[in-house]
DNA sequence: TAGGTTAGTCAACGTGGTTGACCAAACCGT
DNA sequence: ACGGTTTGGTCAACCACGTTGACTAACCTA
């Protein structure tokens, strides 16, 4: 039962974090939004620069940005210093979506607590620091999944 | 950090499980397909029931099934009293992958002990246990996650 | 027997992933 | 300064998995 546990507490997590965030004006937000919004940060990024935060290919990276676009969270502007390159970032609208997940994490990891008591909630923390790769941050979790 | 925490424990594990399963005889085998195995269960199963335990519709359910029967992992059989039900079962390659996954779970839970003592894996389960949904079961994660 | 429900399938589409091909811009060694 | 290589972005085709809608065949029941 332990990797389902795991998930459960993951998902979790994400599906009261989005019902709060659809609450709070961002209702198209997906989980995967989310984490992309993180990869490209206050700073911004390239598409290609995306893809290797996140563990994917420079298209897929491109084709995400391309929805985020869409959906008002991302932009993108041309690189005065390298006519290549397309600088993608957080448009105000996903500064406050990535703001408020923040505040919301907080909030639900406060919940933990206050269900399991600080102290439980830092070893799980510790814990999984010790066994899971610590370099880790690949975000193909569809990719991953469903190969 | 908490659920980049829960999710790369999650990973970690099934990429263990799986690099493992590759090892003995299932390469091909995905994430996804081992809970569907798993839902499909030493009895079997229509494409319906196999749709409402995994929390997706009959038709993504029909369709996986057909990618796990190419596979080998699954059959279909007629219903001797109901001709419209088609009853999805596991072929003995499947079972096979299905016992061995348990196995591997059991391993991988045992090597988590070595490195955290039992007491910690023991408090880990109880405590996600307490904060994540009790009556869950939906494996819909690519969906799910992508919207 | 007529009418409603249930199981399975087909088709169209959305989202996210892949690889391969291609162009334009930048970089670099001669 | 030029020519070859690397790099960033895009397009196209394809795969895996999800959705909804429509349809058939079989079962159940009033």
């Amino acid at each position: 039962m332990l990797p389902l546990l795991l998930l459960a507490g993951f998902r979790a997590l994400i599906d009261d974090l989005h019902a709060e965030l659809a609450r709070q004006g961002h209702p198209e937000l997906r989980p995967l939004h989310g984490f992309v919004l993180q990869a490209v940060g206050a700073d911004g990024t390239t598409a290609s620069e995306l893809g290797h935060r996140l563990g994917v290919s420079k298209q897929a990276a491109g084709k995400t940005v391309d929805r985020l676009v869409t959906l008002g969270y991302l932009e993108r502007a041309d690189d005065s210093r390298d006519a290549r390159r397309k600088l993608v970032r957080l448009t105000p609208h996903g500064l406050d979506g990535l703001r408020r997940s923040a505040v919301i994490f907080d909030d639900l990891r406060q919940r933990w607590t206050e269900t399991l008591g600080a102290d439980r909630v830092a070893a799980i923390e510790d814990d999984l620091r010790a066994v899971a790769p610590a370099n880790w941050f690949r975000l193909d979790v569809p990719g991953w999944f469903t190969g």
